[in-house]
DNA sequence: CCCAGTTGCTTTAAGGTTCAAACAATTGGC
DNA sequence: GCCAATTGTTTGAACCTTAAAGCAACTGGG
């Protein structure tokens, strides 16, 4: 903070040029990897990324979830959730029942061909990003796990900060 | 590598775990600090994400670029770039003209009011950005820096190895 | 019991995204 | 100069995504 000859607090423009360049580096990572999955996924198995994931937050729950679990989760929209599941319940990779005890809310598991082709993709795309991520060391992943825990922390107290705001 | 009996190559599942966690993390941070920009983009100024990175990458050259310039650098589609691009000129904040030596070429740039329009939006931008990494001292960021490079680098070898395959 | 508020999901409108196919213009080999 | 290959952009179909509005069902205080 800098302080003017009357005293009184003054905004200078301060250089976030790091922490910008950090952000955009984070970001080119993130597509790139992204993109090779996308692509991988597609001509692998014909399926979208976004169907994968859903289908992989399903394969941890048995018992099935809700589509509001599922949004949460995923980090989506439950407009998006809708249609996702629209799509795979249309392709047999999904089962979709109505709750017992609320007539709201839809339960939806992963079919036994859902699971089946699931397992199957699952493990090539863990292949996939050992391989993306070969020439990190153990030392460097466990590093880059701890910062990025660290960073996920520091965006969330801002965001959380900025949701009292508003 | 392990053998049998027969000695023969024998492919065991490896664990690829630390990895896999790794880039979920990584998934998770990108998508947490991604949608806090594009909400406040929206918020403050009524302008998407992808208008808002395609703004960025015009403003650093003046005397514009050519749309497949464009979809390299966003790292997207050609085609998404067309639309992309339509809609800003719609709104005025893009200038399109054919290239005098090329007539396929489009050269786009930023209009006055554009770059006035991104001007104020990127002051904003980088000082979220500050505050979503605020909580990473200088050698965090450094540190992430250093590792990024190295995981985008061994993304880039890992794509492009396949892409010498496909 | 009732109704106000909340919660779960769907719908809609607008936009973003990809891939593949089509088209247009340029370039290079001959 | 011609034609094949390449390059730059657009188009079309399908899908993903969001925010906002709407509907349906549950909940709790009175």
């Amino acid at each position: 903070m800098i302080l003017d000859s009357e005293t009184k607090a003054v905004e200078l423009p301060e250089d976030h040029g790091n922490e910008l360049r950090l952000w955009l580096r984070l970001l080119t990572c993130t597509t790139l990897i992204e993109g090779e999955v996308r692509s991988r996924l597609r001509e692998g198995f014909d399926v979208t990324l976004p169907r994968f994931d859903l289908m992989a937050q399903l394969d941890k729950v048995p018992e099935g979830m809700t589509l509001s679990d599922v949004s949460k989760r995923m980090m989506v929209s439950n407009g998006n959730v809708t249609g996702l599941v629209e799509r795979l319940v249309e392709s047999g990779h999904l089962d979709r029942r109505t709750s017992d005890t609320d007539r709201r809310v839809q339960v939806i598991r992963l079919t036994k061909a859902g699971r089946a082709e699931f397992r199957k993709m699952a493990t090539e795309h863990e292949s996939w990003i050992a391989d993306l991520f070969a020439d990190l060391g153990p030392k460097d992943v466990r590093e880059l796990m701890r910062l990025l825990a660290k960073t996920k922390a520091s965006a969330q107290k801002s965001a959380q900060k900025r949701a009292g705001i508003a």
